[in-house]
DNA sequence: AGCACGCCGACT
DNA sequence: GTCGGCGTGCTC
């Protein structure tokens, strides 16, 4: 018997199988997605067995060391996805596999994660002992149980168990237990209205179709989703759903056990690697059939997928930005091929690729144009902060001021969201928030500190930097942003009677504290609660009646084209926080650019008001939805080799690519990092037979120059 | 990723 | 003369 073994190391000249001889006494361990060991060089690795055969072209094989793997680790359906996922992302073979796995089973030396066992005692039958009066309690705990756990018989006394195991009256017996425990079914689905029975009812089931649920926030997509997914169950199949990590809260996950019970598993950050392990192992084996996750658990091992459900489709998280650079939504449409099972995807502001989709009649659209509870959406109110920053200095205008003293004495709650500046740095106008574009791309320039210039991280436009705004002529040109420390501190000015709890990634990373936070001001513990994006996603507090946002423009002014639909889709998020339950809620947003329709559909919900605008404009810009980008970047830890290369590379794609735009190229984002020099090339194309081909080609020219790397995304969320 | 092989500079 | 620099190539 041979094995063809994918080795662990992620090294592009070793994405190929290597064949192994199998010794006769390990032969009926080996199975196809186990992984074993193997001699490698003169160092010992893990790989994944992917073929099993009887013959190698290879002579003087070396064999296999020891199966690690009792259970098939990478079934067929995920063997084959990976092949699928490294010809779509241009990755490494066995960065796919690896990606798919929790660490426990990655094909890795050094890995100390275990299974947990609790000890238990057995009691031996036909035992002649004269026991004393401990012994004998010990012993009558038997009588209507086969196994009794080491801990209650330690209770009763340590030493006589001692003895009885000494005298091999009891023996020990190890079970395994898993980590995490899940609620009880102690609930039942709730009952859907008209409107949301419908969308369930037009979902088939037993087709591979992409639907886009289009449902407005508070209208009730959770309940939809779990009603969908109890008609899968109750078929007899299982069911994927993702959500992006900041939506995983423990609420989240406690509806759905109250519903499913412990035929749930949940896959989160705040899991430890073992939970992890013990989850997916649970999985594996068919002792859970609905997976909820982030992104990576949309490789949830399950036999017999029924539905693939993506809650929040817009968010950039999906879509991983290390290798390899997979799409969650991508591998969820494969996935439904395969099973033949629906693919649910939700949003109240739906990416405009998603939409678009929709529209042409590639997805199925479905609609939820109203709130559960009968009522409006919120108010929305734009403060022109041109006007207001002329009169005072605060970062709190007084009519949002006002606002959140009225709803404080009324007794109910606010949420302040400030937007998080951009990851790199622009410059406005403190005056009249002015911000420097790009003429041929209308993208945000970037302030590079070292050589005080602007640049285009598109195209490679640069400008030097003006004091003097050339909008409204006033010499208040800067980069500064705003910490939310600085606005806790102008609320204790302002409203000092306000109980604050500011939210950011400073203050919730620490495990639990997240969730410990949203549970306290639910409970009415504070008055406001201040935080960054953090605070926009899929919260539901019924007391929040106003919902403040600082600053609208900061996100408008990232340096990406999908800034104005990132702006728009934050804004009607946290929008949506506000006048929940029965109460009528109200939002107050402050912007410097209350003209910017991103900004000016927010204030009426229109969503295909601005899907309209926006689409004019990636039309007329050549950015998708009507184009597909890829981003290559080009890198080395030399400046001048960086730079030829990226001008060569680009030179023989436009040569090979006739019907892609090709720009760069240009500094990447981060230019210097690590002491490595990287350049960008964007590639824009509707359709070209030669991509994959071309960029193949390039990746295999370069796969042994350690002197220049080149990474290639597809669909990149950012460059 | 490691590790060996191999061909040119400064040293006991 | 040798030790060792890291460029190049290979690993079933």
């Amino acid at each position: 018997m041979i094995v063809g073994v994918l080795v662990e190391l992620a090294n592009k000249t070793l994405d190929r199988i290597f064949d192994y001889k199998v010794d006769d006494n390990i032969k009926n361990d080996i199975k196809i997605g186990i992984r074993v060991e193997v001699p490698f060089g003169k160092q010992t690795l893990e790989g994944f067995v992917l073929h099993i055969k009887d013959y190698s072209d290879v002579d003087n094989l070396k064999s296999v060391i020891r199966v690690i793997d009792s259970d098939v680790v990478l079934n067929k359906e995920l063997i084959e996805l990976g092949k699928v996922m490294k010809e779509n992302t241009l990755a490494t073979l066995i960065s796919c596999y690896q990606v798919m796995l929790p660490r426990a089973l990655k094909a890795k030396k050094k890995n100390n994660i275990t299974k947990k066992y609790d000890t238990y005692y057995k009691l031996v039958k036909n035992i002649d002992y004269k026991f004393n009066l401990s012994q004998q309690k010990i012993i009558d705990c038997f009588n209507n149980n086969p196994l009794v756990k080491r801990d209650e018989l330690l209770k009763i006394s340590p030493s006589s168990l001692k003895t009885l195991v000494n005298k091999k009256i009891l023996v020990e017996e190890k079970i395994e237990h898993y980590r995490i425990e899940y609620n009880k079914k102690n609930s039942n689905i709730k009952v859907l209205t008209p409107t949301q029975e419908k969308v369930v009812e037009e979902v088939n089931l037993n087709r591979s179709d992409v639907y886009l649920l289009h449902g407005v926030t508070g209208s009730g997509k959770t309940e939809v989703y779990i009603k969908l997914i109890s008609k899968v169950i109750s078929n007899g199949k299982t069911a994927i759903m993702l959500v992006p990590e900041i939506s995983l809260t423990p609420q989240m996950i406690s509806r759905f056990s109250e519903v499913f019970g412990s035929r749930i598993a949940a896959i989160h950050s705040a899991l430890s690697e073992g939970e992890k392990y013990d989850e997916w192992r649970r999985i594996n084996r068919g002792e859970a059939d609905i997976v909820i996750g982030a992104r990576s658990a949309i490789f949830a091992p399950l036999n017999n997928l029924g539905i693939i459900i993506i809650d929040e489709e817009h968010s950039d998280s999906y879509k991983q930005d290390t290798n390899p650079r997979y799409n969650a939504k991508d591998i969820a449409i494969v996935r439904s091929k395969t099973n033949n099972c629906p693919v649910v995807m939700g949003s109240a502001t739906p990416s405009l690729e998603a939409f678009a989709r929709a529209k042409k009649g590639v997805y199925k659209l479905l609609s939820m144009p109203n709130r559960i509870n009968g009522k409006d959406l919120p108010d929305v109110t734009l403060i022109d902060m041109n006007i207001e920053a002329k009169k005072s200095k605060l970062h709190i205008s007084t009519p949002l001021l006002n606002s959140i003293k009225e709803v404080i004495d009324n007794n109910n709650q606010v949420i302040l969201l400030l937007n998080r500046r951009g990851y790199s740095s622009f410059v406005t106008c403190k005056n009249c928030g002015y911000t420097f574009k790009c003429p041929n791309c209308d993208i945000t320039l970037t302030y590079h500190k070292t050589s005080n210039t602007l640049r285009c991280h598109y195209c490679g436009y640069g400008t030097k930097v003006y004091k003097e705004c050339p909008e409204c002529h006033e010499e208040a040109v800067s980069n500064l942003g705003v910490g939310t420390e600085k606005i806790e501190e102008e609320l204790k000015e302002l409203v000092p009677n306000a109980k604050v709890l500011r939210m950011d990634f400073d203050t919730t990373s620490r495990k639990g504290m997240h969730e410990k936070m949203i549970s306290s001001f639910k409970k009415h513990e504070y008055d406001i609660l201040l935080g960054t994006q953090i605070v926009a996603k899929g919260l539901d507090f019924e007391n929040v009646t106003l919902v403040g946002v600082i600053n609208a423009d900061t996100s408008l002014n990232i340096p990406d084209f999908r800034s104005s639909e990132n702006t728009f889709s934050l804004l009607s998020q946290v929008s949506g926080r506000s006048g929940r339950s029965n109460k009528k809620g109200n939002v107050i947003i402050q912007t410097f650019n209350p003209e910017h329709y991103a900004i000016k559909y927010t204030k009426t919900h229109d969503y295909i008001g601005f899907y309209n605008h926006e689409m004019t404009i990636r039309k007329a810009l050549k950015y998708p939805p009507y184009y597909y980008i890829c981003y290559l970047k080009i890198s080395s830890k030399d400046y001048d080799i960086a730079s030829i290369e990226a001008n060569k590379i680009k030179k023989s794609l436009e040569r090979n690519l006739k019907n892609t735009i090709i720009l760069g190229p240009s500094v990447a984002n981060i230019f210097k990092m690590n002491n490595i020099y990287r350049y960008g090339i964007i590639l824009k194309y509707k359709y070209e037979e030669n991509l994959y081909k071309t960029l193949n080609i390039l990746v295999e020219h370069y796969r042994n120059n350690n002197k220049v790397n080149i990474d290639i995304d597809f669909n990149p969320n950012h460059f």
